[in-house]
Order: structure tokens, then C-alpha cells, then sequence
RNA sequence: GGCCCGUUGGUCAAGUGGUUAAGACACCGCCCUUUCACGGCGGUAACAUGGGUUCGAGUCCCGUACGGGUCACCA
């Protein structure tokens, strides 16, 4: 077999060689240790958590080394591809201030010098490899139907044959002579390339994976299909040839690769090119109401797999990110002890700290994380944060909410710029229920009194208090004015005091409170209600206190 | 089925032959407190399983179970 002719008639346009692309993407130059990742995802559908949880890995393995972090599109799969799905990916990445060193930035747009960061648009390069590779005898054509594949599939299941796929004896098209060659591609049939394997079935292959150390296989004796019938490669072959000519120090992907390495290894050395270090993440999980199993997040079945939904629910950024590197690695709550304020993305992430088995995605730690997260946010952030968020998400409550910015701002200063602030906030759906008193007349239910007190009670403390009611005083003097009012109503002003001799007393200050509190925002419990009805002024809370008198 | 990966409290996890088996979330209790939060203190709760190796095993080896992945002209 002649295989300078067999590439010549396989590829008679290919001029591009190996050579040429040496050249034009020379190794990188970086410092000692850089270390070089990429997210490569293929624009199927929206960016899935688990995506994002893999970008980040990738992002901050290589800021930790002062490498390269970039995003290469794969999408050498047509069938499967949707119309925006390059946007979607990049919007989601946008949402969460995910940042990338090099590669596709938009529909179309793309930065580096190791592009085109887009597989569709690399087909040249994946051409002049694989003539290179059918010179050296490493790779041939194949004739194969998709019923002749699958013939071959029953065949070795009927068999009981322990390695399945196409190889020796079975690989039909792995010795046709020119001749034969010639006459099929003269009849127009479609061909694939095949990987001509030097592997041998007794054989056996170490490699390092970085977070699972050493692991042993079967070398591999595959024959895989390296482009397909359409010229396009498969993910394998792309793999290899891009991770090279990008000059990848490290394969950052789901473990569902794992099986897969061997295949890599082999292709990587039948081109000459150094292998790459592994590093395969597990997967994110879910817990599974229904059947009570852990589950890996499903696209289909779990609507918080998609990104999208903590942007809807209106988690900040920042939370999600901080909530995905707790998982990620796990020192990461060490360190951010240590630095409380600091950029999350400054975690010198340590790949040894990855942990290999799935771990469960909990949304009540992410809701706690990002409680923690807002509590530390200064009022007019929140202002503004929101204000954007419910434009799409809430548009009515958005009107009322903006009407006055210096009073929204106000009221989410409440208990805020304070040594232990509250934590009341978790995501920003919550907010509109969370001042709903503010902007609506409160439907103050009498059930909600305290226990302790009776309706006739609270129609007199209510009176007694209206009087002398007074919006100019602070918080203390606010307290006092209540105190002064609890001897004549049988309460006592002091709750110790209370606590001591219950029997004396219909109850205590708090109780009193309680009732305003109820009158002005319906609820029995809010932050300070002082600062509350300082903010609401006195026209409001008369009013309510009034109309709560008139339902007694 | 073959090959491979995994398994420490409900969850995330520390742990690299000798620890009273950390910490965080959740849960419970107490304290603080005008409500609720916040904060403080404390508590319940774990090495899948059976064999080895060893003076000593969560840690090393083998088997078993369970979970996951993979075996496409999908990635």
C-alpha cells in the first residue's frame, strides 16, 4: 500500500501541513508552571450548572499558575446543535462574571492567537493532520454502511466477544488494497477516516489522572473514526489536534471522559504530540424526591440545572459562584475565613482539593450562602441590583419599587450598616414580599395579637398610644415613650421584671410592641419598627394604627 | 455483560498508619433580646460491608454490595 498516494487521494487539496501549523501556533510563552485550560463546550442547548462548575475550575486552575484559560466552541455536531447556542453559552458565562482569557466572546467574535476557537472553523487543520496521519499509515478510510456497523454490533453480542467496537478481524476496511479504495470513492461512496490502532488486546496503559492519581486500562485497540463522513471530526480527533495546537497543559473535563483516555493517549502519540495531564471532575448531583436516589442533575428533568434559574430567581452572582467554589475545593471556606473580602476569583485554587466523587448541589447552603453574601452588601447595591432584576422578573413591582429610589434605598438600610446585620434577604424574588408594608395598605389580622393580649387590650393600647405618639423621637426615646405607657395599660415595662412576677401583669413592653407592630405593618415580626415607621411617617402610621383600632 | 471511577453524619467535607474522627449547612436546646432575625454557647448525628497486612487501619491489599460512567460517523 502506497500511503503517500492514499493521502493524496483522500486529500487532494490539502496543502496545509503538520509543519505549517507548528509554526503558526508556536509553543506559549509563559512562566514556569503556567498552566494552560479550556472549556470546550458544544452549543446543544442552555449552560447547565454542572457547565458552569466546570468553567470555573478551568478559569481559576489556570489564574492560580498565571496561565491561559479559554473557551473553544465544539461544534462538530450539527444534528445536535440549536440555533443560539453560542449565545446562550455566553450569556450564562456573562451572568456570572465568568471570564475567559481567550476564545469565543460572542456570535462570531473571539480573541487570542491560537484560534479559531471554533471547531466548525477548523476543519483546514484537522485535514492536515489527518493526511499526515494517513501517510504514516495511522489512519484509513472507511467504507462501512451504518447497517453494516450495526450488523457487526449484534454479531459480537451474540458472540459474548468482551471488546466490542470496530477492530481486527472485525475492522473489514482496515486492510483494502488502493485498488479497492480507488473503485469506492470512484462510486461516490461516503467514507470515514479511521485510526489505524498500533494497540495490542493483552496489553495494558498507565496514566495520572491529577485528581484520581494513577489509573490502569486495556490499551486501546479501537479503530475510531477520526473525521466523519461529512469531513468533520469526531470529538476525539478534534480533542487531540486542538489541546495540541493550543497548546493545552491541562484537559479539565467531566469524568464521563475517563473511559475514553486510552483512545486519547494512543492518537495523541501516533501524531507525535506530547499528552496532556488529565483531570477528570466528578459530576454535580441531585437528590431525587421521588425515587429518594442521588442522581446526576438531568438538562431534562431538573430546572435548577440550568443556569438561567438562579438568574430568575434572582440569587446574586456573587453567591452562586461562592456556593459553586465551596464544592469545588475543600479548603475554600478555610480561605475565605482567612479573607472575608476577598474576590472570590483570587482563590488560589488547588486541584488536589477536588474531590473525586459527585457531590450533591444543596440549594439551602447556596440560600445561606448568599443570605451571608447580601447581608454584607451596602443598601444601595441591593437598591440597584434589584431594581435591574425585577425590570424583567417582577415589572409591577418594579414601578413601585423605583417610584422612590431614596426610600426604597432607605427601607433596605433597615438594621443594614450595622455590626450584625440582618439576614433576612436570600435572592431577590423575595424582596417585594419582603416591603410589601411599605407600598400596600397591611391587612392587619387581630388573630396575629399576641397571645397575652386581648382585642380590648390592644384597642387601648393603640389609644392610648396614638395620642402620644411622636415621629421625631429616636429609637430610645421611641422605646421609653412605649414603657411610659404599659402601668396604666397592666403591662409591664420591664420584661425581667415580667418574667419574675407574671402573675402581676397582663404582660410586658414586647407585648405592647407586638401590637403596634401588628397595627403598622401586619406582621408579627420585621425589623426595627421604629426605623419602620420613622420611614413610613406619621400620616401612614396613624392611619393604620386607626384603621387596626376600627377592626377591634 | 466487559472495562473504569466512586462510597466518612441528612448534605458539603477535613483526614496521606497512632486524632476524644475537624469545620460548614440543616436540625434541636440554651443565652442575648420589645418581635423576628443576627450573634454567642452547647447538642443529636458518620468511616458501605467481609476478610487480610500491621503492635495499631477511615487511611494499605483482596473480595462483596451499592451508586456512577463508558462501550456511536454524540459530545
Amino acid at each position: 500500500m502506497d500511503n503517500m498516494k492514499l493521502a493524496k487521494l483522500l486529500f487532494p487539496d490539502v496543502k496545509l501541513t503538520p509543519e505549517d501549523l507548528e509554526l503558526k501556533y508556536p509553543p506559549r510563552d509563559l512562566p514556569e508552571g503556567a498552566r494552560v485550560t479550556r472549556f470546550a463546550p458544544s452549543p446543544t442547548g442552555y449552560l447547565h450548572i454542572g457547565g458552569l462548575f466546570g468553567a470555573l475550575t478551568d478559569v481559576l486552575v489556570a489564574k492560580a499558575s498565571q496561565g491561559v484559560s479559554y473557551l473553544r466552541i465544539e461544534d462538530t455536531d450539527k444534528k445536535r446543535e440549536i440555533d443560539d447556542g453560542v449565545s446562550a453559552i455566553i450569556k450564562g458565562f456573562d451572568a456570572f462574571g465568568v471570564e475567559f482569557d481567550e476564545g469565543v466572546t460572542g456570535f462570531g467574535t473571539e480573541k487570542g492567537d491560537y484560534g479559531p476557537y471554533t471547531q466548525s472553523q477548523r476543519v483546514e487543520i484537522y485535514h492536515a493532520v489527518a493526511k499526515r496521519m494517513v501517510e504514516n499509515g495511522l489512519a484509513y478510510p472507511c467504507f462501512c454502511t451504518a447497517e453494516e456497523l450495526s450488523a457487526l454490533r449484534e454479531q459480537q453480542e451474540a458472540e459474548g466477544a468482551l471488546i466490542r467496537g470496530y477492530f481486527g478481524k472485525y475492522a473489514k476496511c482496515r486492510e483494502l488494497s488502493l485498488e479497492e479504495i480507488e473503485e469506492n470513492l470512484a462510486a461516490g461512496k461516503p467514507w470515514v477516516l479511521r485510526f489505524r490502532s498500533q494497540g495490542s488486546e493483552d496489553k495494558r496503559i498507565t496514566f495520572e489522572d491529577l485528581i484520581r492519581g494513577k489509573i490502569e486500562m486495556p490499551e486501546n485497540i479501537i479503530d475510531e473514526v477520526l473525521l466523519k463522513s461529512d469531513g468533520i471530526p469526531t470529538y476525539h480527533f478534534a480533542h487531540v489536534c486542538d489541546d495540541h495546537f493550543m497548546r493545552t497543559t491541562h484537559v479539565i473535563r467531566g469524568e464521563e471522559w475517563l473511559s475514553s483516555v486510552p483512545k486519547h493517549i494512543a492518537m495523541f502519540k501516533a501524531c507525535g504530540y506530547k499528552v496532556p495531564k488529565y483531570v477528570h471532575t466528578a459530576q454535580v448531583m441531585k437528590f431525587d424526591d421521588e425515587t429518594g436516589d442521588k442522581r446526576k442533575l438531568s438538562k431534562r428533568k431538573d430546572p435548577e440545572a440550568a443556569v438561567s434559574y438562579f438568574v430568575e430567581k434572582g440569587f446574586p452572582r456573587e453567591a452562586v459562584i461562592e456556593y459553586l467554589l465551596t464544592l469545588l475545593n475543600s479548603n475554600f471556606e478555610d480561605w475565605r475565613r482567612a479573607n472575608p473580602e476577598a474576590d472570590a476569583m483570587d482563590f488560589p485554587f488547588n486541584l488536589k482539593k477536588m474531590g473525586a466523587s459527585g457531590c450533591l448541589f444543596d440549594l439551602l447552603k447556596l440560600t445561606d450562602v448568599s443570605k451571608n453574601i447580601i447581608s454584607r452588601m451596602k443598601a444601595g447595591d441591593i437598591y440597584a441590583r434589584v431594581a435591574e432584576w425585577t425590570k424583567d422578573y417582577a415589572p409591577d413591582f418594579h414601578k413601585t419599587f423605583t417610584a422612590d429610589p431614596a426610600f426604597s434605598t432607605a427601607i433596605l438600610n433597615i438594621d443594614r450598616e450595622v455590626p450584625k446585620p440582618r439576614k433576612d434577604i436570600a435572592k431577590w424574588d423575595e424582596v417585594e414580599d419582603y416591603l410589601a408594608y411599605f407600598f400596600n395598605e397591611p391587612q392587619a389580622d387581630p388573630a396575629l395579637l399576641p397571645e397575652r393580649v386581648s382585642p380590648a387590650d390592644a384597642k387601648a393600647i393603640v389609644a392610648a398610644y396614638l395620642p402620644v405618639y411622636d415621629p421625631a423621637e429616636d429609637k430610645d426615646a421611641w422605646f421609653a415613650r412605649l414603657k411610659t405607657l404599659c402601668p396604666d395599660l397592666g403591662f409591664c415595662p420591664e420584661v425581667k421584671e415580667y418574667k419574675k412576677n407574671p402573675e402581676a401583669f397582663k404582660g410586658h413592653v414586647g407585648d405592647v410592641s407586638s401590637v403596634v407592630r401588628l397595627a403598622v405593618t401586619g406582621r408579627t415580626n420585621t425589623p426595627d419598627l421604629c426605623t419602620i415607621m420613622q420611614l413610613l411617617g406619621k400620616e401612614k402610621v396613624s392611619a393604620r394604627l386607626n384603621a387596626f383600632a376600627a377592626k377591634l
